[in-house]
DNA sequence: TGATTATATGAACATATGATCAGATATTAC
DNA sequence: GTAATATCTGATCATATGTTCATATAATCA
C-alpha cells in the first residue's frame, strides 16, 4: 500500500517521472556550488586511487621523499611524482625542500581525519 | 646542508635507491592488509565521480527513489540504478522497498561525516 | 490473468586515467 | 664553469570508467 504516485514535468522538452516532487525541489535548493561539488568530487577521486592511498597511508606516519615512497610502493620515482602533484593539487599533501630533497606530508588534519573515518567504515 | 644521502637496495634484482631506510620500513611494518586498503580506495573512488556525489549529498537530507535521483541529476534512471548499486556495494547507501518504490538514503553516519569533512577541506 | 509501474542488468562504445619513457629543471658538489 | 643528484613534466598507450540502449525482473492494479 503506497502512497507514491508519479507525476510528469516538461524539463527541457522531455517528459521526466518524479514520485516526490518536493524532494527533488528540495535537493536543488540545498546543492553546494558546481564548483564546491567538483572539487570535492576530485578530492575522494584523487584519494580512490590505490597508490595515491599508499602514499597518504604512509606519511600519516612520517613525512617522506620520492625516492622513499618510490621504493615503498614499488614504483618509478616518476610515477610517484606524477601522483604527488594530483594529491598537491587538492591540498592533500604538503612539500618542504631541504637541500636537494624534498619532503612530502599530509597538508592537514582533515586529510587523516578522512583516511580514519573511511577505515572506520571499511572495518565495519 | 642537508643530512640526506642516498643509499641504495638490491630488490627484486633492480637497484632501488632510498634516502632513508627506516622509514621505509616502517611504512612496510604499518600498511593496513591490501584488502582494506583495496576497500578503502574502492570507497572514495566512488565518492569522487560528480554525479555519486551528488546522489549522497542530495540523501543527506531526505531519501529518495531512484525517478526522483535521476530528475535530480537529469540523467536517465538506468544511469542512477548503475550509480546506485555502486554505492550501495560499498555500503555507502541503504536501500528500503515500500511496493513499487524503492527509497535510497545513506547507510550510517560514517558518509555524512566523509562528506562533512571533505566540504571542511574544500572550503578552507 | 494481463497491463502497468519502478527498478535492475548486460553489452557496447566513447572518454578518462595511470604507468612508462625520454627529456627538462633545480640544487649541490667539485 | 661541469658533473651529479633529486625531482618534475609531456607524450604515448593500454586499461578502466560511465552512459546509453535494449531488455529483464519485481510489485501493483484492473
Amino acid at each position: 500500500m503506497s502512497s507514491a504516485k508519479a507525476k510528469f514535468l516538461e524539463e527541457d522538452g522531455c517528459r521526466v517521472r518524479v514520485v516526490h516532487l518536493d524532494r527533488v525541489e528540495q535537493a536543488r535548493k540545498k546543492t553546494i556550488s558546481e564548483n564546491e561539488l567538483d572539487r570535492l568530487a576530485l578530492t575522494y577521486k584523487v584519494m580512490g586511487d590505490p597508490n595515491r592511498l599508499k602514499i597518504v597511508m604512509a606519511l600519516r606516519n612520517v613525512e617522506m621523499c620520492v625516492c622513499d615512497l618510490a621504493a615503498f610502493l614499488g614504483l618509478s620515482e616518476s610515477a610517484v611524482s606524477h601522483q604527488l602533484r594530483r594529491l598537491k593539487d587538492l591540498a592533500l599533501v604538503k612539500k618542504r625542500r631541504d637541500g636537494q630533497v624534498i619532503y612530502y606530508a599530509l597538508d592537514d588534519e582533515h586529510v587523516s581525519q578522512l583516511l580514519n573515518i573511511g577505515l572506520e567504515h571499511v572495518r565495519e
